[in-house]
DNA sequence: GTGCTACGGTGGTCTAGACCACTGCGAAAG
DNA sequence: CTTTCGCAGTGGTCTAGACCACCGTAGCAC
C-alpha cells in the first residue's frame, strides 16, 4: 500500500496546498518513524521554493502527522486519534472517525438573545438570533446535546431551513457563503443532569465534555456560539502541543 | 497602560522571537480589535523581512492573541481564558493563571515497564523506568493527582532528585539538557472512584479530566508519560481552534 | 440619489537565494 | 584502539523582492 508520490502539481490551486495533500497521503502510507524527504528535494522535485515546502511541513506539523528534528531530517509521526485544532462540524468530526452523523433536531427559533449570547455574537442584549436544538447522533446513537445560536439578521430565514441530516455549516456555506476562519473553544467537564442524561441515552450522574465554541467567519465577524455537551463515555479528543522557545 | 513598541532589535537572538514578544507585550495593553500595524509597516519599522513579520504573527494568531483577515487588517483578540497547544508544565500553567503552584510527592521509584508505558515511551516491556506520583497544588488547594513515568536509563538518579515544590521541567532542562518540543495529549472524561476523590479533597463520584500525555524532546524521543487526573470543578481548557482549506 | 468602477492598502502565496545550528559519520591524529 | 575534527546533509532563520485576492472608498456616470 505504499503510495507513490506525484511528480507534478497542476495550475490553478495553491502550490502548497496540493503539496500538502500529497505529503499527507504519502506519509500515511508510510510507517511511523520513516524519514521523509528533505525539505531541498521536496522543493526540486515540485519545481517549488523551500519556503513554500517549509510552510507546509509546518501545517502537518501541527497537525501531529509529522515531526521533525533539527541536522537529522522529517518524519512520520505515531497515527493520531483525532484531531482538534482544527476546525470541524460535527459531521466531519464523525466522518473523520469513521462514524455515520446525524441529527435529530428538537427545535429551530427565533428568540432573543440573552447577555452571554449576545456577548459571543458581538450582538446587543435583546437582538434576534436563531437558536437551534439537536441531538448529535454517530451510527444512530446519541453523541452529542447542542445548542447553536447564530444572528438572526445576518441569516433571513435559517429557521426553517432542514437540517434534519444536514451539515449547518454546509447550508450556511453554500447560501450565505460563509466561510469559517477560527474558533475559540472552551472544554469544561460536568455531571449530567436528569434531562441531559435522558436525551443522550446515559444515566443520571454521569461525567461528560461541555464545549462551548464561538465560532468566527474569514472577516472576523462571529458566526455561531455553541453549546454542547458530549458523552464522556464514547468521546475523547486529542492535542498536539508544542513548546514555543 | 499604552505599551510603546520598542524600535529595534538587539543581535544575537532571533529576529522573529524578539519582535514576538514585543507584539505580544503591545497587543496585550490594547483593546480588543484595535489594529495593529501592517506587516509592511513593521517589517520596515525593524529593518526585516516581511516573511519574517509574518511568521511571527502566524504563532501568536495559532495562539489566539491576534486574527488577520484579508483586505482589511491584523487585529487583537479577545482575552484568553487559558491556552492549550502551548506546551507547559503543570508550574508554568498555573502561574500563568495566577495562582502559586506545588507539589507533594507521594512515591518517586524505579520500575518495570509494563505495556503501555513501554509503547509510549519506546521501551521495551521491563525496562526499568523511574515512576513519580503526586498532588499537584494550586494556591495550597489539590489540583490535580499525577503520575508521572520517565525512562531510567536517561535519566539516573532522578529518583533521589528531591521534587517537593521543584518542577520536573525545569530539573531535567538543568541537568540532563532536555529540549521539550512536543507533546500529543488525549483528554477523557472520568469519575473518581474512593480514592482518587480523597486525594483530590473531593467527593465519590465527581467529574474529572483524565490527561495522557507523551512528551516528546527535540531530538524526537519521548520523554515522559504522564497520567493526570485534573479536578473537573476547578480546571477548564481553552483551545484555539483553525479552519484548514 | 444610485450604481459602477478604479485604486490604494491590506493580508496570502511564492521565489531564489543566503547563512546558521545541529547531527552523523568517516578520516585523521593520538 | 580511542579520540578528535572536519564535512556533508539536515532543518531553522532570514532576505528582498514579486504577484494575487480581497476590502473599503472616493469619484464618476447615470
Amino acid at each position: 500500500m505504499t503510495n507513490e508520490l506525484p511528480d507534478e502539481l497542476s495550475f490553478k490551486r495553491p502550490k502548497g496546498e496540493q503539496l500538502g495533500e500529497y505529503l499527507e497521503e504519502f506519509g500515511a502510507s508510510l510507517r511511523p518513524g520513516t524519514m521523509l524527504p528533505s525539505e531541498r528535494a521536496l522543493a526540486e522535485r515540485y519545481g517549488v521554493a523551500r519556503m513554500t515546502v517549509r510552510q507546509e511541513l509546518e501545517r502537518l506539523e501541527s497537525k501531529g502527522l509529522i515531526y521533525r528534528v533539527q541536522g537529522k531530517g522529517t518524519f512520520v509521526a505515531e497515527p493520531k486519534f483525532t484531531q482538534t485544532q482544527e476546525l470541524t462540524s460535527f459531521s466531519e468530526d464523525m466522518r473523520a472517525r469513521g462514524m455515520v452523523p446525524g441529527s435529530e433536531v428538537l427545535s429551530t427559533e427565533v428568540a432573543e438573545a440573552h447577555e452571554i449570547v449576545a456577548r459571543e455574537l458581538g450582538l446587543g442584549v435583546g437582538d434576534a438570533i436563531v437558536r437551534i436544538e439537536r441531538i448529535r447522533t454517530a451510527d444512530g446513537e446519541p453523541m452529542a446535546y447542542e445548542r447553536a445560536h447564530l444572528p438572526a439578521a445576518r441569516f433571513p430565514g435559517l429557521e426553517s431551513e432542514s437540517l434534519a441530516n444536514a451539515s449547518l455549516y454546509e447550508i450556511l456555506q453554500s447560501k450565505w457563503g460563509v466561510r469559517f476562519a477560527q474558533a475559540l473553544q472552551r472544554v469544561s467537564v460536568v455531571t449530567l443532569n436528569d434531562e441531559e442524561a435522558a436525551r443522550l441515552h446515559v444515566s443520571v450522574g454521569r461525567s461528560a465534555f461541555l464545549f462551548e465554541r464561538t465560532t468566527h467567519a474569514t472577516d472576523g465577524t462571529a458566526v455561531e456560539y455553541v453549546r454542547s455537551l458530549y458523552r464522556g463515555d464514547r468521546y475523547q479528543v486529542a492535542t498536539q502541543l508544542t513548546r514555543s522557545p
